[in-house]
DNA sequence: CGCCATTAATGGTCTAACTCATTTATCTGT
DNA sequence: ACAGATAAATGAGTTAGACCATTAATGGCG
């Protein structure tokens, strides 16, 4: 008697499925252990109960708790190891998690690694300028403590190369915004995995390359020191701009992400 | 006689786990159709053959095979249905998937709404400025048009809401960088889940606000027409910052992000 | 004391079957 | 013919039990 035109409802539901959509039952598992990890009921390094115990206390099969493992385990939120003292353990979700749905899509959209580098360049200099604007004491000894180091490595290439990144890092934690510093995360990630290449490949202008580095790195510390924020904000956005010439003219600005 | 310290290097990889990981038969599978669908072999809305075909072509068991279901729906590149003429379809992954683990990492590190506007208000105005810089004839026209579509609907208060969230996306698309568009859409997704109750909300002052929103709207494309970056980049910069004061004065600055 | 084999714990995978949802085709009465 | 109800086919959701592979701890042997 009810339900009058179900034929034609269904055929439209086709197209907007997400009315009717019936959660399984391993998503509702994955929901409770993800909201206990959001929450920080559950902390990296805690074991989850062996499957046994869950399949008792879910109420569900093995496939179907092994399912909600391997969503969690897709979320990078649990690792699963196998053997005795295994299980599922927690883990505190990383940058590069957010890294890789990131990069697969700006690969599906044909992204170019101009344009992550382009976003870098956007988003930095602002980050600088609010530093400098805010810093503390303590940001200064931790970034004064760094040039001393930088200046120490110079001639040893591969760690004033790692050195810069923890620079890059350094200045972007200390601004103190969680959400740009991780999105500036997932752009180092990406990044770094297209210029292994490019780092390792010895240049025979490399040391130039670090001493360039390096004055500008001492030319932003000292403007952050005076908290001088557009100062700051325009070395590190001609700092930006430099990087960017020289890594597309080694790599060409029309190199496509190519990443998985 | 060989592998002398068995238990020594045991002890180390419990750490990094990455050296011995043995890739578990769905994430194979998963690997594979994830490949095809990130190379466009496989493209939106294209069928999966039927579990029964894919056990075959795989060889595995159902369970396996739905794992591996599992960790693509988790990426959100299938979707699955049953019943007669259902099973696995190809999605076009969308912001919202990065949007997702990008949101929930900013969950955890408990990071706030402020921070996420923040976030937006560093990034655009740099964008607005290069369109400036690069606006093509027909990127004019659809401002223009957009910008008089907004004067019709000042008074519609829901309509003009839709029409300044199009209008950013308009702004960030045409400016080329797809890396920045998609960080951006990330950022409105997590913004806009949160938001909803603000803009719902009626208030007394609305139409004066989205005056002011268009006056500034109008303001930016004057530059961009004018090719004038750095102009155009000031003026967006107004505007998000004016934006940025009237939520937060809504809101609060510590309101931490609650999605989950 | 240290090495090595044994054992137990625990996840990885498979087979087989049943249940439930949905679509498509068929039937039936008017 | 036609509309609506009914049946059948399709295909995912879930369960059960078994066996295999890997790892950590244990204990015995030299």
């Amino acid at each position: 008697m009810s339900a009058p035109s179900t034929r034609a409802r269904q055929a439209t539901d086709r197209a907007d499925q997400l009315p009717v959509r019936v959660p399984k039952a391993a998503e509702l598992i994955a929901n409770v252990i993800r909201r206990k990890i959001v929450l920080g009921e559950l902390q990296e390094g805690d074991p989850l109960p062996a499957e046994s115990k869950l399949m008792e206390q879910f109420n569900v099969s093995r496939p179907t708790l092994r399912e909600a493992f391997r969503i969690l385990e897709t979320e990078a939120l649990i690792q699963v190891r196998r053997g005795a003292g295994g299980g599922a353990r927690i883990q505190a979700p990383r940058d590069e998690m957010a890294a890789r749905s990131f990069g697969m899509l700006l690969q599906i959209r044909n992204a170019t690694l101009g344009e992550v580098l382009q976003a870098r360049s956007f988003i930095e200099p602002p980050l600088a300028g609010q530093l400098a604007a805010r810093r503390s004491e303590e940001d200064m000894a931790a970034l004064t403590a760094h040039i001393e180091m930088e200046r120490e490595t110079l001639e040893d290439f591969e760690k004033f190369g790692q050195a810069t990144a923890v620079f890059h890092q350094l200045l972007v934690s200390r601004a103190g915004n969680v959400a740009v510093a991780l999105m500036v995360g997932m752009l180092d990630d990406i990044f770094s995995r297209h210029v292994t290449q490019f780092v390792a490949r010895a240049r025979s202008d490399q040391l130039a390359l670090n001493q360039l580095a390096l004055r500008n790195h001492t030319r932003l510390v000292d403007r952050i020191a005076a908290r001088d924020a557009a100062g700051a904000e325009a070395a590190w956005r001609d700092h930006m701009n430099e990087l960017y010439d020289i890594i597309m003219s080694e790599l060409g600005e029309t190199t496509v992400l190519d990443l998985y």
